[in-house]
DNA sequence: TGTACATCAGTGAACGCGCGTTCACTGATGTAC
DNA sequence: TGTACATCAGTGAACGCGCGTTCACTGATGTAC
C-alpha cells in the first residue's frame, strides 16, 4: 500500500474527526484506540503512525472541535439575530441529545480540567480565539470589552446544557433549555454589566 | 473481626465520603475500585459487602455530595449578604485549586450526563432539593418563582468554574473567575427577568 | 513498455497493566452454656 | 468466670477483559533502469 502525499494527512485528518466525535459521546476516558481507530476504518496498530501518544491525539482533538466551533460562527445571519439564533440552537433539545456532533465544551469541560497541560493549551487557543470571534459578533464596534460578557454567556451556555444532559426526566431538562434561553438572552440584553 | 451494628453503616459512610473526593479530584472513570477502598483504609475485596456494583456506589456518593453542598448552605448568613459570600467562596481560586472538596457539579456533571440511570436520577433529586434551598435564600417571600433564576446561577456557577480550570494559564484562570462573580452578581440583582 | 525493487501506510498479534467483579478464607468479637 | 462455637466484616488472590503501546510483517504503489 502505497499512496499520494495527500493521503496520510486526509487519514490523520479523518482520525482526528472520528475521535472529537467519539470522545464528545463516550467522554474522553470513556474512549479506548481500538475503538477510535475502527470509528476511523482503520485497526489499532496504525494509531502511532499519526499521533505520539492518546494525549497527542486529545489535545489535537479538541484543538479541531473548537476550530470548527469557531467556523459555525460564519453561518449565521450578522448582527444580534445571528446571535440569538445562536443561543437558540446551542440551547435546543437537539443540541442536548446529539452531543456527538454539538460543542466539546459542554461535553468535555470537567475532563479537561483535569488533562495533561498540552490538552488545557489547546483547549485555552481554541476557546480564546472562538470568544474572540464570539464578542465581535456581540459588539463590531467595540469586541474588546464584549470578552467578558461573551465568556460568560458561554459558560453559561456550557453550564446549563451539561444540566439538562445530566436530568433523568426529560420534561424538567427541557424547562430547564427554556430557562437557560431566556436568561441568557436577558444577559444579551443588558448592557455592559459584565464586561468591566 | 466482629463488630457491633454501626461498624459497618460507619465504614460504608466512610467509603461513600472517600469516593465523593476521588471522583471530584480524578473523575469517575479515572477512580478504579481498588483506589477507592484504599482511601477509605480497606481492600478492594470488601466493596462488594457495601455496594451491588460501582455505578451502585457513583450513584450514592453523587446523592451524598449533593446532599453535603445542600447542607453548606445552612453555614451561611442569612439574606443577600449570605447569597453574595457563597457566590464569591464557590468562584474563588480556593475552590478552584481544590475540587477534591469542592462542587460535584463543577467536577462531575458532564460525565454525569453519559451515567447510568440511576446517576442521573440521584444528581437530578439532589439538584433539585439543593435548588430549593437555594431559592428560599434568594427570595424567602417567593421561593417558588426564584427557582428558574437560582438554577441560572447555578448553572453558569459550574460553567465558569469548569472553564477556570480547563485554562492552562493561571492569570487568565484568575480573571474568568473575577469576570464569573461580576457576572453572577448582576444576574442577582436583576429583578424577574430569568424567573418567568 | 516491462520488470525489479524500494517505500511506507496499514495490519494484527502481543506486551504488561489496571479494570470491575468473584470467592474461598481469616480471625476478632459476641453469644451460649 | 471460663470455654467452645457462630458470626460476618474484611482479606487477598484470581477471573476475563480492555486499556495504551510496541513491533514484525504485508502488500499496493511509485520509481529506476
Amino acid at each position: 500500500m502505497r499512496y499520494g502525499k495527500e493521503h496520510k494527512q486526509a487519514t490523520r485528518q479523518r482520525i482526528i474527526e472520528a475521535a472529537g466525535r467519539r470522545f464528545k459521546a463516550d467522554g474522553i476516558d470513556g474512549s479506548g484506540i481500538a475503538t477510535l481507530m475502527t470509528d476511523a476504518g482503520l485497526t489499532n496498530g496504525a494509531f502511532y503512525a499519526h499521533f505520539q501518544s492518546k494525549d497527542d491525539l486529545v489535545a489535537t482533538a479538541v484543538a479541531h472541535e473548537l476550530h470548527a466551533q469557531r467556523e459555525s460562527l460564519d453561518e449565521l445571519p450578522p448582527g444580534p439575530a445571528g446571535v440569538e439564533r445562536l443561543v437558540r440552537e446551542y440551547l435546543s433539545v437537539q443540541h442536548r441529545d446529539d452531543p456527538e456532533h454539538g460543542c466539546p465544551s459542554a461535553a468535555l469541560l470537567d475532563e479537561i480540567g483535569r488533562s495533561a497541560d498540552a490538552t488545557k493549551q489547546a483547549y485555552t487557543d481554541g476557546v480564546l480565539a472562538f470568544i474572540g470571534d464570539f464578542a465581535a459578533r456581540l459588539a463590531p464596534q467595540d469586541p474588546q470589552s464584549a470578552h467578558a460578557k461573551a465568556l460568560s454567556i458561554y459558560a453559561a451556555m456550557i453550564g446549563t446544557m451539561q444540566m439538562s444532559r445530566a436530568m433523568a426526566d426529560r420534561a424538567l431538562a427541557d424547562e430547564i433549555l427554556e430557562q437557560g434561553i431566556r436568561n441568557v438572552l436577558t444577559l444579551l440584553r443588558a448592557e455592559g454589566e459584565a464586561s468591566g
